[in-house]
RNA sequence: GGGCGAUUAGCUCAGUCUGGCUAGAGCGCUCGCCUCACACGCGAGAGGUCACUGGUUCAAGUCCAGUAUCGCCCACCA
């Protein structure tokens, strides 16, 4: 092949054309004709499309890329696909503000409706039909997005193997994996208390919650003993006071041991209620007496179930409190104070909850305000309110000992990187504390495959499910029949009822093995990639996305479903604050690689250790873009001597002692790579590279441009070198090393073999010639520079003082020694200690 | 309240698992150099109480205990 090598190599244009040729020739295409023990096979984390591009993603992927790579080049077929998380709650919040609707599924389809031009204020009302119809087109164009960005990374994903957790061969899976777990026993449904947020009219999961500090006020209420004595309770929301169902104290607490399996009344409502006993009540907690209501607190729903307490429900599911009276309520004034609060938001009753408290002497002075952390939906706005409703759920081991006990052994079984990601997942799952709620009253998402009877009185029955055939998946209840029924039997005594919700978004990509490695209708593919490698993943999303596939893996096929779990760290702004929009201070990707390039900003990711929070750091990738020029501008100078050399020439002691010791950098680059530590790869052979450049380099220009048979053992050894060094940087710096690589050889050096150690020590090469030479020619600069003289100066003589087998080294280099420090003679002497003097000329 | 991680040069980070010459790199800074691959370059230099306190040891940035600060995760939040 003939060379052509450019005068003035540049970085600029490469990524457009590797990218193009990668696809074309199908570089990365997945060969599925390689056996389990051939194939190293990704559980790519699907991006959720309608987020917002950062540097968090970019950072987790290239990483993965680079192993991905050098599993490839170290003859593995990769398995690496790319998914797109696309259904659930965020992309319906994007279509919603980006075109100005909500979703009605009491209207009809319009199969005419096209958005307005800009999103109306109020936002218009549309069908569940059409509200899909707009999701499923957004997402498509969001995705384009970020395949172009994957692609301009050089992700060397196989592009065939992609797929969306909302398309029609997700939905399948989730469904027909649901429906296993119900057959099994390990889904069911109850109508239970659950968390609700109240704008999205939505169950959410534990897994979704988060804390927020929020100010509140501790309010001191009366209650009343039947001889009229007040007993006080401190709360932060007096507006539940309507809900009561009975006071709780601790067992031990002298103060109210009296009043155990006594009546109090609630004050305005004059509702009776018991007083009870129960070791979670803090004696140190306001008035250490406390309301349980229905519910304001997880610790109302363990004491309604633990005491077996009356349901006394008045916040509904739109989060305000119900309109009529309740029934418990039986006294007038109780009823006219109800009507008071009737229909009001919890934040409005409360404070006439407090005017009315206050008015009937009830309040004990004013309310003290506090901060407190309440909880909320992690995409929501508004705190969370705990209804009854019924719900699906999977069990998780939050209720069960022994599928607790085995979840902790699994998460032992897999290997963490780093290790200590291993406890937070032991934590989460030792702290679960109910069952995985996967329903959610929602719209563009998985449906849950089932059906309910409708029995002569029109009540559903929800104990019998009607179930579809696997062969129909995906199945949607709300438009489908189920088996053996007609559509005109829908919502009809002695018909059906499709269940209107839709599964969680982790209930699907929790399958994301399963989705990629098409388990459903490819068996024999699924045979080849599962379990999986490695899961690469983001630390926030061990409680859910881990566990979770953690989970389903465990259940259907009894195994992990990867060997390895990569976890990458938290991508911090440059000056090491969290990134977050309100902040306004996320970096989007984009910009920083049309500034720095593709290899710079892959550079700057590649050197974050595994598992390590890292800053956002302009100047890390202006490394990486130097990097990669010198890479070019190296090989164009390697390049630049005889087309056919013969590695038989390679006699020099000097050039030997190179590839002695490019076969140690080799070894540990392999090292760190077989421990899946990239930052280490990187490092080591960036490190060595440019000691290859400096002083190897530097040492044997003047005999390649000589020539004869010196020369030839220098162009020999140059292209050896070069050869691996732009194995070693492929898996970090795809475009350049590609470049380089296509100047000189044919195929595409990602398709090379990694280099192995072997060869390069079969050439015999002693590592202190190298060394040796190299410490030399540092000392000589260094008195040129402290000469202020050019590098280019003439040096009369070096004296070069050393122990015996130190100057044999040198020796064995004396003429590239002479010719880089443009010495005339160089003069040996034996002695205790390395020092070198030159005598510069005039 | 509990857990995990971090704290090393002005900045960004290696090194700690497995204790051992004078603690490293790059950026920035200073000085010098157009040396036939590269001035988007090359050479050299200055710069550190390894957060703090105590302990183990012949020897501690490294191991142990505690403290502080920062970040993350978790927690029943009356």
């Amino acid at each position: 092949m003939t060379r052509t090598v450019p005068d003035k190599p540049a970085l600029e244009g490469i990524e457009a054309k590797w990218i193009e040729r990668w696809e074309s020739e199908g570089t990365y295409r997945f060969d599925r004709s390689k056996s389990r023990d051939q194939i190293f096979s990704i559980d790519t984390p699907p991006p959720t499309v309608s987020g917002s591009l950062h540097m968090g993603s970019v950072f987790g992927f290239v990483q993965t890329d680079a192993i991905a790579r050098y599993q490839r080049m170290k003859g593995m077929e990769v398995f690496y696909p790319m998914g797109w998380d696309d259904n659930g709650l965020p992309t319906e919040r994007r279509v919603q503000n980006y075109y100005g609707v909500r979703c009605d599924p009491t209207l009809h389809y319009d199969p005419d409706f096209t958005p307005p031009d800009q999103p109306p204020d109020p936002p218009i009302s549309i069908s569940r039909r059409n509200f899909i119809e707009l999701c499923h087109g957004l997402t498509a164009e969001d995705e384009k997005v970020f395949e172009n960005l994957w692609r301009t990374l050089g992700l060397s994903v196989d592009w065939d193997q992609s797929y969306a957790t909302i398309d029609e061969h997700c939905q399948r899976t989730s469904q027909r994996a649901f429906l296993r777990n119900l057959e099994r026993g390990e889904a069911y449904s109850q109508e239970a208390p659950v968390l609700w947020d109240v704008d999205f009219k939505s169950a959410v999961a534990q897994a979704e919650l988060e804390d927020r500090e929020r100010p509140g006020a501790y309010h001191r209420i009366a209650f009343h003993r039947p001889d009229g004595d007040p007993v006080y309770i401190e709360t932060t929301r007096p507006e539940l006071v309507s809900a009561c169902v009975a006071l709780v104290a601790h067992p031990d607490d002298d103060r109210y041991r009296t009043l155990f399996g006594t009546t109090v009344t609630s004050p305005l409502f004059g509702v009776q209620l018991p007083v009870v006993a129960h070791e979670l009540a803090d004696p140190d907690k306001g008035s250490g007496i406390a309301m349980i209501c229905t519910w304001g607190d997880t610790a109302d729903v363990t004491w309604w179930r633990e005491l077996d307490l009356p349901t006394r429900a008045v916040i509904q599911q739109s989060g305000r409190l119900r309109e009529d009276t309740p029934e418990w309520i039986e006294t007038d004034a109780g009823k006219s104070a109800y009507a008071q609060i009737a229909g009001l938001y919890p934040n409005q009753a409360q404070r006439k909850m407090a005017e009315l408290l206050a008015d009937s002497g009830d309040l004990d002075g004013e309310p003290r305000p506090i901060t407190h952390p309440v909880k909320f939906f992690e995409k929501g706005d508004r705190p969370l309110e705990i209804i009854s409703s019924r719900q699906w759920y999977i069990r998780n081991g939050g209720r069960g000992e022994d599928l607790r006990h085995e979840l902790l052994t699994r998460g032992e079984e897999l290997n963490w990187i780093p290790d200590f990601m291993g406890v937070r997942y032991k934590h989460w799952v030792e702290g679960l504390n109910g069952d995985w709620l996967i329903s959610r009253q929602r719209f563009f998402g998985v449906s849950l495959p089932v059906w309910y009877p409708v029995d002569s009185e029109g009540e559903l029955d929800f104990e019998h499910p009607i179930l579809p055939d696997e062969v129909s998946l995906p199945v949607d209840p709300t438009t489908d029949a189920p088996p053996g029924y007609e559509e005109s039997q829908r919502g009809v005594p002695g018909g059906f009822a499709g269940d209107p919700d839709v599964m969680d978004t982790w209930a699907t990509s929790s399958l994301t093995p399963q989705i990629a490695g098409h388990w459903d209708d490819d068996p024999d593919l699924f045979g080849r990639v599962f379990p999986m490698d490695m899961r690469p993943q983001g630390p926030e999303i061990i409680r859910t996305w881990l566990f979770a596939t953690l989970l389903r893996s465990h259940y259907e096929h009894g195994m992990l479903p990867w060997s390895h779990a990569t976890i990458n760290g938290w991508i911090l702004d440059p000056e090491r604050k969290k990134m977050s929009k309100s902040k306004g201070n996320v970096i989007t990707p984009i910009p920083l690689i049309d500034e720095y390039g593709s290899e710079a900003v892959r550079y700057w990711a590649c050197n974050g250790r595994p598992g390590t929070d890292t800053a956002v750091d302009f100047g890390v990738m202006k490394i990486g873009r130097r990097l990669a020029l010198k890479i070019l501008n190296a090989a164009r100078f390697v390049l630049g001597f005889a087309d056919d050399v013969d590695f038989a020439a390679i006699t020099e002691p000097l050039d030997r002692s190179m590839l002695a010791s490019l076969s140690e950098v080799v070894a540990q680059s392999t090292a760190a790579f077989e421990k899946y530590d990239y930052a280490r790869a990187i490092e080591i052979t960036e490190k060595s590279f440019w000691t290859w450049t400096d002083d190897y380099l530097e040492l044997v220009k003047g005999r390649a441009y000589d020539g004869g048979v010196a020369g030839a053992s220098a162009h020999a050894a140059l292209q050896v070198g070069l050869d691996v060094y732009l194995r070693l940087f492929a898996p970090f710096l795809p475009f350049v090393t590609e470049e380089v690589w296509s100047w000189w050889r044919e195929g595409s050096v990602h398709r090379e073999g990694w280099p192995g150690g072997a060869e390069l020590r079969a050439f015999g090469g002693d590592l202190g010639v190298l060394g040796m030479a190299g410490l030399v020619i540092a000392s000589v600069r260094k008195q040129k520079s402290e000469a202020k003289a050019s590098m280019a100066s003439e040096v009369e003589s070096v004296t070069v003082t050393a122990p015996a087998e130190v100057l044999d080294w040198i020796r064995q280099a004396d003429s590239d020694l002479r010719a880089a420090a443009r010495a005339e003679v160089i003069v040996y002497r034996e002695g205790e200690k390395l020092a070198v003097e030159a005598v510069l000329a005039q």
